[in-house]
DNA sequence: CTAGATAAAGTCAAAATGACTTTTAGAAGG
DNA sequence: CCTTCTAAAAGTCATTTTGACTTTATCTAG
């Protein structure tokens, strides 16, 4: 069949997690790693390679994430595909590759602990320079879906550990959509989603009067893929 | 480099559009070719084919359509990339093959003109037997991304002649959301919304009072797909 | 001129949202 | 033990949005 005249085929992944600023302000940080080949060479890009013969796509992106930042991702969702024919400019029409792309979450406990070294770092999401290939068009794509489905699932969890407060979900939401958030109208708005149940716990050692620890609803998706999500056996609709 | 130690790529289209059923009622049905060769011989499948080296991913879907229907699209959008290795169960790995599926729409008036032979024809998208590979899953994710997209963009656009009435525009969300409208209240949405215009021009020859033509504001994006926009160059929030 | 039909406009209560204010419960320090 | 600081948690209120429904207008057909 399709000899060697057929695009190549190469999996990459947008790993998002949030980081303190020097402020101590949380925001939105993703991870890159710096080309040491002659397309772009030098330049930063997202990780990513070619799929393997007997590797599911998304088991590709945990890979790219793990071998990128020695990570689990806390959630991990197909982003797109792209295959433009001007996707490395200059290069030869053989040369082709589409990118099957995933973005993750991971936690920003985690994050500070994965390797940061001379060719993997974290970048500020708003605040990247000219990146390899198409990948700002990427990353930019990715940051609206993002911050699109955070607002209508249970995403905020990726980046938070099992227990919470309000007030650093809050902050989730916050470093995300990139703007204040009313305390009293979120608290409201996440009562009533009902994904997040309080635990009884409460955060003691701050200075004033102790947060409720709430965790999520493990009963309610992570978030809203329709039949693809992965126990798509029960669709429930929000009443 | 990877020789044909690669997965096979290949470009499919879920292809609908709205017909009337034979009450009169319009209803949403899909695009289907049979297969005539080994996996799966005889069962309906969704048209597609090789991705060719030189063609861009939405000039493949684009062909799709054209050589499955001789229709041009609507609006054509790239749905997901399926590519799990158990996708043709019994054949050698050998095999795998990754598809991106793109869904595309096309007009209900030109949709009656289109080929409708012994091996392509449409079908009920609420009425489908089981199809070839992994169909009946990408059909069930597409008709999903229909449902929710058209909600919050100018899709049924794609259904619709160049001008309409707010009643046909109805009928298209009705057709595809499965569920009757309220007049009033979707004509008072589709007014707030501000995609829609009036032309000043009236629909003559009902048994009724003329209803107003409208069209679409051209200069509103059919669909938010936010920077994968083609026409990304100003990007507008709504008020 | 009347009947039939749908367009188009209007009504109204309930629910959701955004901007605020008030009260509560701890820690810290005199 | 009393005051102060701080954010949690609860409450208020006007505006906007939504869903269900009613009324009026305007055409064709007979």
């Amino acid at each position: 069949m399709a000899l060697s005249e057929a695009p190549a085929l190469a999996v990459s992944t947008v790993i998002f997690t949030l980081r303190p600023d020097s402020a101590g302000n949380m925001k939105l940080a993703l991870a890159l790693v710096r080309r040491i080949r002659k397309p772009f060479d030098g330049l930063w890009a997202l990780p990513g390679g070619p799929l393997s013969m007997n590797e599911d796509l998304s088991d590709a992106a945990a890979r790219n994430l793990r071998e990128t930042t020695g990570l689990q991702p806390r959630y991990l969702e197909q982003l797109y595909a792209f295959g433009s024919l001007d996707r490395s400019p200059g290069s030869n029409t053989k040369d082709r590759v589409v990118s099957i792309v995933y973005w993750a979450l991971v936690g920003s406990d985690e994050a500070e602990a994965a390797i940061d070294s001379e060719n993997v770092s974290w970048f500020w999401a708003d605040e990247l320079n000219k990146l390899a290939f198409d990948h700002n068009l990427i990353v930019e794509y990715a940051l609206w879906r993002l911050r699109n489905k955070l607002e209508y699932s249970r995403l905020a969890h990726g980046f938070l550990g099992e227990r919470f407060t309000l007030a650093q979900l809050r902050e989730v939401y916050e470093a995300v959509l990139g703007r204040e958030l009313d305390p009293g109208n979120f608290r409201r708005m996440v009562e009533a989603n009902g994904a997040v149940v309080a635990t009884g716990e409460r955060l003691e050692g701050t200075r004033h009067r102790p947060p409720q620890l709430y965790r999520y609803d493990s009963s309610i998706d992570l978030t809203d893929q329709g039949p693809l999500n992965p126990n798509s056996a029960k669709q429930e609709k929000k009443k």
